[in-house]
DNA sequence: CATTTGTTATATAGCAGATATAACAAATCA
DNA sequence: TGATTTGTTATATCTGCTATATAACAAATG
């Protein structure tokens, strides 16, 4: 089972989808032209609604990390198509006041600039180690 | 006026103010010790219910950024005394997951270490200019 | 052409955000 | 001391989002 769902987390369910994918995309453990399971097998699987996967599904689609074609079903994105796209710039703006936030309210509770880069680098090297 | 409100953002009203607030402590627009309005007075200028701005004191308070005291009001912490607090060690935890997350998404849509350290840096400095 | 795919339309129940009215304990000030 | 202002709590109502359920639709496959 690739994905796992914690009905009793505050994270709404088609979000804990999502972030799974796109986290498993990162990891390499999903690669381009990968084909995702149906929403209704995968809902059956997880034991959710078929809507919750769609809801799901769609946004991932919106954010460009799948591409839906009839039958053929839900398949990864090509990163490098995504880096090149449109909708990857949006990203990166709020990529950009995402960091820009959380430096402001590490600030605010007193931490300082090379705190923040230090622990920043750190969870990047790590989010970007090799699965 | 020190905040501002957007009833048509999907942000919650009692969340906006909570960011407001900490990033205007951020920036050095409010010092410890502050007062903030009351909770009365600040829902009566922002157009907003007393329970909101209520919701949004509670949660700085139980963060640590404020502190109440009967009717003294909400006083701003001090940073010092925050950063040192137990509850910024759950604020430093929250902080890297979050880096984390983030730095997983940008390896998902294609970017590499060495862009997003870049990123975040640049945001970092641009959050810890003199305000 | 029948099947499987994502998609849309309705409807319902539950939870959170926001509002409204009311009352309470604690600290301040006259 | 006593009235006032502070944050806080208790109900109640309304709205929107989450999740579920049933049903039907268009597109692509085999």
């Amino acid at each position: 089972m690739l994905l796992s769902i914690d009905h009793a987390a505050p994270e709404p369910i088609y979000l804990q989808i999502r972030t799974q994918v796109v986290t498993a995309i990162a990891r390499g453990e999903l690669h381009p032209g990968d084909r995702l399971p149906s929403v209704r097998a995968l809902a059956s699987d997880l034991g959710v609604n078929l809507h919750t996967v769609n809801k799901a599904y769609a946004l991932l689609r919106d954010e460009g990390y799948l591409v839906m074609r009839g039958r053929s079903g839900a398949r990864i994105t090509d990163p490098a198509d995504l880096h090149a796209s449109v909708g990857c710039e949006v990203g990166d703006e709020r990529l950009a006041a995402s960091l820009h936030q959380l430096a402001l309210e590490y600030r605010a509770r007193g931490g300082t600039l090379e705190e923040f880069g230090h622990i920043a680098l750190q969870q990047a090297r790590q989010a970007f180690e090799d699965a």
